[in-house]
DNA sequence: GTGAAAGCGCTAACAA
DNA sequence: TTGTTAGCGCTTTCAC
């Protein structure tokens, strides 16, 4: 009964079923039972089964338990960037579902790079998961309809929004760009530039759409000006500087993405203006941080954990063998009016 | 040829080795030769089960190889809380590293809870990870040493110091708070108050002593106050609010952690201190808006990065059979001297 | 250089 | 209710 503690020479081979059916003088099948409640035993073995399972301190090997079942209980999770404070509350909501249904997550990140992406996906499958939820790199999600033909249950969240033969969870961009630009134009804005990380990704299209749509509703279509920042902060905050040293800078930024907040709040140090007096902000994804330090940063935010709780509810229907027809769910963003976004001066 | 898309049924069984073996004219075993470069093979046997391989679309079984083989290529990854910029930056960096070496992360989150933190350490263990890396949630980590009884490699990160049998890796969280603390010292500051999440945890511990002996140089030992926020970012808030309250409030404070770093600012805002007119701030644990919105949060940044770098470093090491004895590595902290931190009034 | 056969640890099907 | 048997798909002896 002496556990051996790490260190010392692991002498003790890892029990088995086989061990336990020994030492309980039964069948390894009823050890099975037993532990899975797949059948009933009874008590007196039933017993013994336990007290040989305690005293060998056995675990079943679940991969041979995989192996023979065909099912891991194992989803792969593939993001494209775990730092980025949206997708970490993502994996984060499911890493926690997953637990409570006893599932556990294959994590992995993609670097928004489509290639690697995929590569990812096929040593997942290879592991054989029951299950996928990945936030694609990409809208074609060549990646993700590509490898060995046939894909386990798969939702797709953030992006990739419709794509035949998935479930897919996104927020609906249109609208939360269009409230947060009816903001800033109730605010008195007409010059306002939005910054994307790729006009081409279908989130940042609608993002824009939601953009431009409220600008027409205002009569102000004309004036709309989207500027492509690239796929990091760095980027973004270089192309945001480029517009604010323009001739005639906008008045407020709408940046479309964390890093293109993050980028813009730096564009806006580089060049000298003040938030709010000098320009308006406000960004898409929220951070805790955004209500901590004046200005309170204004926000478009997505719903993470509804997006996180619908990707599983989906998924484990799915799993249960539910048949229904992709779902297509679109999750209403919140609008947090906060501080960097001020009514413009007259004189301008 | 036709590769079956998702959506229609699924009627070809997935391709097995044997199915390879098959089409190749081949034993099974020469198939797995081939594909693992275990032994040599002809070379018209060899394009024989290339092209078998590939016109069936054949990927190998992990799970199958791995119960056969004992070994997984899998690595558990488990840490408090993935939200905590420290740990998804850890995580990030040891995903990348095991994507490199060709190792996969299952990740599990013990949301601080040891009891939650052994469970999911068992279930790893029952997959048979080949090894694990754990940013325990406790110093005692009964939940790492209990379970089983024997852990695969495992490397401990931040917390655990010295643990016997594993290997472990922390910043060097005295000297990080002495520097942190003796640079508010060097403004001049004498009324410092620490806050820490939990005095009992080593990490805050050594954070506390770092600060105490910058205090004793400056011979301000006796004007020392460690306030004991707790575990979230709303506790911390109220105990630094209340220290703030208090008629002698101090004139600087040392935020012992991320959380506690945003609960002093957020105490400041409900106090209407203004920062870093009225008060000083620096933090422990640094994260890229720190630099983004005046004023910049001075930090003591862990070395994030490469407590990382030296843990997969370590793990692999370990992973093949490397029997040394168990590595104890400290890793410096930055100071990031930035706006939060201002010379004191001279009138106070 | 190759194949046949055994077996990793488990569960499901089949008998008893 | 229980035990026996046959694999799950792979790798690894062991023969040839």
């Amino acid at each position: 009964m002496s556990k051996p503690k790490r260190g010392e020479p692991r002498k003790t081979r890892v029990p088995t079923i086989q061990d336990v059916a020994r030492l309980a003088k039964v069948a390894p099948a009823t050890v099975s039972n037993v532990l899975n409640g797949t059948r009933p035993v009874a008590e007196i073995r039933r017993e013994r089964v336990l007290a040989a399972v305690k005293s060998l301190g056995y675990r079943p090997n679940a991969l041979a338990a995989s192996l023979r079942r065909k099912e891991t209980r194992t989803i792969g999770v593939v993001v494209p960037e775990i730092t980025n404070p949206f997708f970490a509350a993502l994996v984060h909501r499911i890493e926690e579902l997953a637990g409570e249904s006893d599932y556990q997550i294959l994590l992995a990140s993609s670097n928004e790079d489509p290639k690697l992406e995929a590569a990812r996906i096929r040593t997942l499958l290879d592991r054989r998961i029951d299950g996928l939820i990945v936030a694609p790199s990409r809208d074609e999600v060549e990646a993700v309809s590509h490898p060995i033909g046939a894909l386990p249950p798969t939702v797709l969240v953030d992006r990739g929004f419709g794509l035949a033969g998935f479930d897919t969870i996104a927020a609906d961009n249109i609208d939360g760009a269009y409230r947060g630009c009816k903001h800033l134009l109730e605010l008195g804005h007409r010059d306002i530039a939005m910054i994307v990380m790729d006009a081409k990704l279908a989130n940042f299209a609608d993002r824009i759409a939601g953009y431009r749509r409220a600008l027409e509703e205002a009569g102000a279509a004309k004036r709309a000006r989207v500027v492509t920042g690239g796929l990091d902060v760095e980027s973004c905050r270089a192309a945001v500087e480029r517009e604010l040293r323009r001739p005639n800078r906008p008045t407020a930024i709408f940046a479309a993405s964390y890093a293109a907040t993050l980028g813009a709040i730096r564009a806006m140090r580089a060049v000298g203006l003040e938030l709010p007096q000098d320009i308006s902000l406000i960004g898409i994804d929220d951070s805790d941080w955004m209500a901590v330090l004046h200005p309170y940063i204004s926000a478009v935010a997505q719903p993470v954990e509804e997006m996180a709780t619908e990707a599983w509810r989906l998924l484990l229907q799915r799993l249960a063998g539910g048949n229904a027809k992709s779902a297509r769910i679109r999750l209403h963003c919140t609008l947090h009016v906060r501080e960097s976004t001020r009514a413009i001066e007259r004189d301008r």
